[in-house]
DNA sequence: TAGAGGCTGGACAACGTTGTCAACAGTGGG
DNA sequence: CCCACTGTTGACAACGTTGTCCAGCCTCTA
């Protein structure tokens, strides 16, 4: 039988870098010391013009590659961030994370990162996952209400920003929109083109942002004096399926509404659809951007929120963090921006608006 | 002066993570030795209960997480994996990106990533940054087109499958879309419809998915016996500027257009936008799915791909490898789907098609 | 020519974990 | 009563890097 390459780790294949060149392997081969050719990695003042070529092409021919696991074990810092966010692919959360990660680079730090999918357990699971792996600081879209699990990690000196959504039962640093003003603007939007039955279709409501939005629209519909049926809010998951049944039912029950306030960009998407096939028009105005959305017809109102700049602003303040800024925790509120296209300025098609 | 907690690494202040408790706390704490905390974290077998809750209260007791570098430095597989793409935050690659994830998560790892901006340099430098860290393996959307860098890191053991693009004078795995079949068919989907007079408007000629579109557009050119006019293709950059240019070009020139096949998302969403203020109406098939594309007028058709499955089959790919599959460099290819939506179907507009 | 001081280079320990191996206690059989 | 055996436990080295510290060499000056 063949030897089969078993190290001294039992009967298990050697690991797949087994084979790579050490530090040691280049000092013996550039025949100097193995903290000399650690200097020249490490770009360390020190080392003769000829040593130090010697060490370099030592490097080139073993193929070397410093190992910065060892690196970090000696270092106690990673130069590495976790960004946890609810889903990747999501248009919302896709360019934030961008935006992390450009953040990131500036800082010379690579960015892990998971989707929690929503899901607290998922999210906790993930987290730990990051700290385990030392990452030196967090960017977190809270999908759980509790947070309490970090505390022994910011004890020990993890930086942790949430983004979009405040952590739970934690005192930590927040970059939020904000969901309340922008709401109520939308909803006011409404109300100005002469809407007094409108609809909110929002996510669920142990989202923070669904409850701060529902918030908004309750406020712009008190500020209008107008009352608000039970019929006409309906909080929950955002699948297509249930946004469109309760679209139509909102649309078409015993006290309809003529104007539809959506919660993000999700459910407008499915809303769009819905009111398209519908025979009246609608008028809409909806939570977040959507791509195109000003080619349709009606072109889309929304109250935007600038993605990439939550996402830029809680990575600087997190590296502001690691910087040592030891203040206590802030919480950053960025503005909403109504973009009037259409949708919102339907009229009521009714005739009970009077 | 207040004596500033300077350990034996000098001036600096010690790692944030100094303060950490690691396993050989536990051991004191819990009155046992170091390996008998490593086996209860790690749920090895011979430890009897009683010890193990005395092991497991020490640790809630100090709150001790295991510090992964060291295990990664000590076992040599990270259990984390790379992926390199152009632009996180692409509605294409968005889903790419959360599909390698949702792979990554069910082999336990996790997941490291980057964005290259479609430079090559920033392309090496974030890939040689993930084999610093030992990535077990990389999943990686080329923007440059020679990877013989990657030599030493394979040779090592590092796996890397390229996707949506192959890899440059490499031999590497590859999972890519059927770019020219997909291509073909829409611009057959044009001809089928009447078009004689059809424009190709494209990414940059070096990107691999750019030419073999056009290679597409080409062959069904060639297949329904029509010429192609020289200022009928045009590849280059998808800033929305030139795209805007170039469409205005071909739609108004000395010889216009009478339809059109955008090479991807960008492209479309840009062409669309141009085509919504033109007086005459203009045929379009685009390449890549756009969120919306149903609700347009007309609705957009599109050649799609399913980014998702491309992520997803890259990934499982890679596992596979890692798994010690070692058999030759494979190349899967991904159907495409033309959805005929409408602004396929418009006939021409401008009576010169006889 | 001796001594001081600057520059270069290397030996060694430490980071926190896991694999190896040996020691130990307890059990049952001869 | 001893021995072999099983099951539990811990001492120790090693992973690859970096920080500390010291040794040797060279140059410059008195």
């Amino acid at each position: 039988m063949p030897d089969r390459t078993r190290g001294p780790n039992g009967p298990f294949p050697r690991p797949r870098y087994g084979a790579r060149p050490t530090m040691k392997d280049v000092a013996a081969r550039a025949g100097v010391g193995l903290k000399t050719v650690s200097r020249v990695v490490n770009g360390e003042p020190g080392v003769t013009a000829e040593t130090e070529h010697r060490v370099r092409e030592a490097i080139t021919a073993l193929g070397f590659r410093r190992n910065d696991s060892a690196r970090v074990l000696r270092k106690g810092r990673t130069a590495s961030i976790g960004l946890v966010l609810e889903d990747l692919a999501d248009p919302f959360y896709a360019p934030l994370s961008r935006a992390v990660e450009e953040v990131a680079r500036d800082h010379g730090a690579l960015l892990l990162n998971g989707s929690s999918a929503e899901d607290p357990a998922r999210e906790r699971e993930l987290v730990l996952a990051l700290c385990a792996r030392r990452v030196d600081g967090l960017v977190v879209v809270p999908a759980g209400g509790d947070h309490r699990y970090l505390e022994p990690e910011t004890a020990a000196g993890l930086a942790t920003v949430f983004v979009d959504r405040p952590g739970g039962l934690i005192a930590a640093d927040a970059v939020l929109s904000d969901n309340f003003g922008g709401a109520r603007d939308g909803v006011a939007h409404l109300v100005a083109h002469g809407h007094r039955r409108i609809g909110f279709l929002g996510d669920q409501p142990r989202i923070h942002t669904a409850t701060e939005r529902l918030r908004g629209y309750r406020a712009a519909m008190a500020a209008a004096g107008l009352p608000v049926d039970a019929s006409w809010v309906s909080l929950g998951p955002t699948a297509p399926d249930r946004v469109r049944a309760e679209t139509e039912r909102m649309l078409t029950g015993p006290s309809p509404v003529t104007a539809l306030f959506t919660g993000n960009n999700r459910v407008t998407a499915t809303a769009v659809r819905v009111l398209a096939r519908h025979p009246r028009p609608v008028a809409l105005v909806g939570f977040d951007d959507l791509e195109l959305a000003d080619l349709l017809t009606p072109a889309v109102t929304v109250v935007a929120q600038d993605a990439s700049r939550l996402g830029r602003t809680a990575a600087e303040l997190l590296f502001r963090r690691l910087d040592g800024d030891a203040g206590p925790p802030r919480h950053e509120e960025l503005p909403t921006r109504l973009i009037a296209r259409g949708s919102g300025e339907l009229p009521p098609a009714d005739g009970t608006s009077g």
